[in-house]
DNA sequence: CTTTTTAGATTGTGTTCGTAATCTATATAC
DNA sequence: GTATATAGATTACGAACACAATCTAAAAAG
């Protein structure tokens, strides 16, 4: 049954969108194709017709999730100019993004799989890292320049690692106090060293 | 062809420090009872006198990755006794413990993988973060009571997150610059509020 | 020394895996 | 309006998957 080439666009995006949750929920290797395609309304054979292999779909699926969690920090920041960081930490470290495992931070709910993954795979998250670390280095007054400053890297690296140890442990209180120290730390860090940053003394 | 039972008891050690490494290096997913066995020199149909499920072994795989990982920890703080945590910072946050996928910290390995698990593998991670963040705690001079203190967990944060980080990127300088800027941040967090603590001012 | 127990090997289960050839219906090109 | 190209469905491939029953040889128990 062939379809028109703009439903055909469709059906892609859809695929990724979908493999870009399922992978999050399940992990690259926790969910096979068949399961995937059929979720986006489709069978496994239409696959083969628009991915060159399931690390292809791997990688721009990827893309796409960490396309979609910057869009997320745009949102927030947005929403709060004042205090764009105080935002995005309000989401990134709580205990609902703890529980959000398929539309969560890809870094966290992928990063140890995208070590073992392909270069194409890694391609995507370091391009979504750097996005990541542009906004981070903009709030807190670094300079933005083709590389990420060293404390926007620290203060990166601390809400990654929070929120992937909240969700290594089953103690929920454990959970929630890591990701409480992570935000009491970052914004400490964030103001280190200058006092024109905003709201948080 | 049955075996003495302290032969046993040894294959069944040996299954489990293998599994410690193939999973790190694999994922839980990514490899299978076959394998897994035989690599320990055994084979596939040996398994299930040994342990009852594959979860069971992720559980107690996951719970020896951590020991072993916590022994490291020990002997890098006990061979410099003067300043533990630089110790430890100085092969915890380096590039060859980015390339160290079997042996290295499981909570960077696995950490994404762990949160889908179940709640068996979670406690060995938790069980594990515990000691960590205990020694951790001792060495920053946070009352080391029940709880792990706030610093001690933002700090164990930054490492975790820098080296997954350092992981899932391509680039190699921004993997160094990612382990060198936690380095750097957990230094100065570490000795924040007091000037009594080691030799780093 | 005989009996019983059992660790590990062998073999087999049904399922799912990634990949691919073939078929079919329809959207596009002429 | 006919011919062609192609998205998706169907079917199949061999391999790998977790799990399990059966067999066997030797260790432990009596």
């Amino acid at each position: 049954m062939r379809v028109s080439r703009i439903q055909a666009a469709e059906n892609r995006e859809t695929v990724i969108n979908v493999a870009s949750r399922l992978f999050r929920k399940h992990g690259f290797d926790g969910i096979g194709l068949k399961d995937l395609m059929e979720s986006a309304g489709l069978t496994q054979g239409a696959f083969y017709k628009q991915f060159t292999s399931k690390d292809d779909l791997a990688a721009q699926a990827s893309r796409r999730a960490m396309e979609s969690a910057f869009r997320r920090w745009s949102i927030a920041a947005e929403a709060n100019p004042k205090d764009p960081l105080g935002a995005v930490i309000a989401f990134y470290l709580s205990m609902e993004h703890r529980a959000e495992r398929s539309d969560g931070c890809p870094v966290v709910a992928l990063g140890s799989d995208a070590a073992r993954q392909g270069a194409d795979v890694r391609a995507s998250f370091e391009a979504g890292i750097r996005e990541y670390s542009e906004m981070l280095g903009s709030w807190i007054g670094e300079a933005d320049g083709e590389e990420p400053g060293g404390k926007t890297m620290a203060i990166l690296s601390t809400m990654v690692g929070a929120v992937l140890l909240s969700r290594a442990v089953n103690d929920e209180q454990l959970s929630k106090r890591f990701l409480q120290a992570a935000a009491e730390s970052v914004l400490a860090v964030s103001s280190a060293g200058d006092a024109q940053k905003g709201p948080h003394q």
